[in-house]
DNA sequence: TCAAAAGTGTTTCTCCTACACCCATGT
DNA sequence: ACATGGGTGTAGGAGAAACACTTTTGA
């Protein structure tokens, strides 16, 4: 059933750059592998056609699905690219969004062997279809950014986390160490952390203890002028 | 000439949320009323439909020297809004800019009463068109706090300014008072203001330095990880 | 002479930085 | 025993905040 309209119109997309830590503490994105023409066999950011009956955000959180699985996650919308020739078949804007997942609590199809996705180190990356090179550098540069000024990096851990987990996030993301006694002493002068009575289990070392972001708290804050940092 | 297509594709559009500071300190906003229907009569934020062989930021430049008579000026993509019911006619997408002008040196059509464009203070606002009103607000909340962070306020300013004038800008766009003397040694010591051979002139009161914000400087610095901050 | 803004320093306090050692646990 | 991270305090310095008066100019 074709569709007729008086102007011509750009097609509509959406596209996610997903970003995910992993035990070795790497920061990694998700790509899949394109099986059509242009650029097939090159790896690219999973997305596709935004739908007539569903919101921008609504599209991104589908094709995340579809493609991967994920299901939950932290997801903002990014930037819109919209050069004329970014797609050498017609004319195409993408409205990219940048999402985070904590890989250990939420294994994703990209790890079986069955699907065409997979996860790569930011720094060992492939080239990339379109102009998902240059998106996938502006996600980088926001996340960069952004963890500084808001408490998103929690979002790459899992629910329970060690101070130290977190310390190797940040100096992870943001490519510079961290003294260690003052990380603890600036996260938990915040008050964001809920100080469990749990420890790790199984480590070859003595077991850390557990915290968990306060969400709640930091709202509260937020409200009073307070200002997260790192 | 009809276009057709084998899949519906909304309508896309850029909107563009125009910022300038008058005379009198109070930050407004460009808005123009609408000709036609839906929202006739009402105001809106100006903007229009994206053409095919043109980028978003040149639709969003087209559009506001059309409307506006504006040429030159800062401009910078904002977010791009697609809830499903935004526009009541039909699907539309909208990719929002904001912008900032000095008034001062450009004073733009919206003076002039042949035109249907007018400034509006921030703090009166009539109800917008769509949902124009969220983009604002939107963008007033971008607008407060980047400023804090990027040197993007000295747009709103003539190319030569005294300190008051600065710092007036800084209180009326955040909403806060600032202390003369520790604002002068902050802004000054950054090392940003080149301060001109020139004064005032036709004030009532003793005539202040001009100064005029160094742009190559703040390349080189930025350069070394210089991070501007108020 | 009055009104309006220009211009200028010092003290206090807070927060950031730098820095090193012992402890607990599993192999 | 050893390797790995867990966990802790202090001193010094830089920068932010608080604060008031004299000067210049035009009306």
């Amino acid at each position: 059933m074709p569709h007729t309209y008086k102007y011509p119109r750009p097609a509509l997309t959406v596209d996610c750059v997903v970003f995910g830590l992993d035990r070795q503490h790497t920061l990694k994105v998700m790509l899949i592998q394109r099986k059509l023409s242009p650029f097939q066999g090159d790896w690219a950011l999973p997305g596709g056609f935004v739908r007539m009956d569903e919101s921008l955000e609504a599209a991104a959180l589908r094709e995340l699905c579809e493609e991967t699985g994920i299901e939950r996650l932290f997801l903002e919308q990014l930037y819109t690219f919209g050069a004329v020739n970014r797609d050498p078949r017609e004319r195409v804007v993408t409205v990219a969004y940048y999402a985070l997942i904590n890989l250990e609590e939420h294994p994703v199809k990209a790890a079986s062997d069955a699907s065409d996705a997979a996860w790569f180190a930011i720094d060992a990356l492939p080239s990339l279809a379109f102009d998902h090179d240059q998106i996938l550098k502006i996600a980088l540069d926001r996340l960069k950014a952004k963890v500084r000024y808001e408490p998103i990096g929690f979002e790459l851990l899992p629910r329970k986390f060690t101070l130290f987990q977190l310390q190797r996030l940040y100096e992870t993301v943001l490519g510079q160490e961290l003294d260690k006694r003052n990380f603890r002493k600036k996260i938990l002068n915040m008050g964001l952390l809920r100080e469990l009575d749990e420890r790790q289990q199984d480590v070859p070392h003595r077991a850390a203890k557990l915290y968990q972001f306060d969400e709640a708290t930091y709202r509260q804050l937020r409200e009073k002028g307070f200002n997260f940092e790192i």
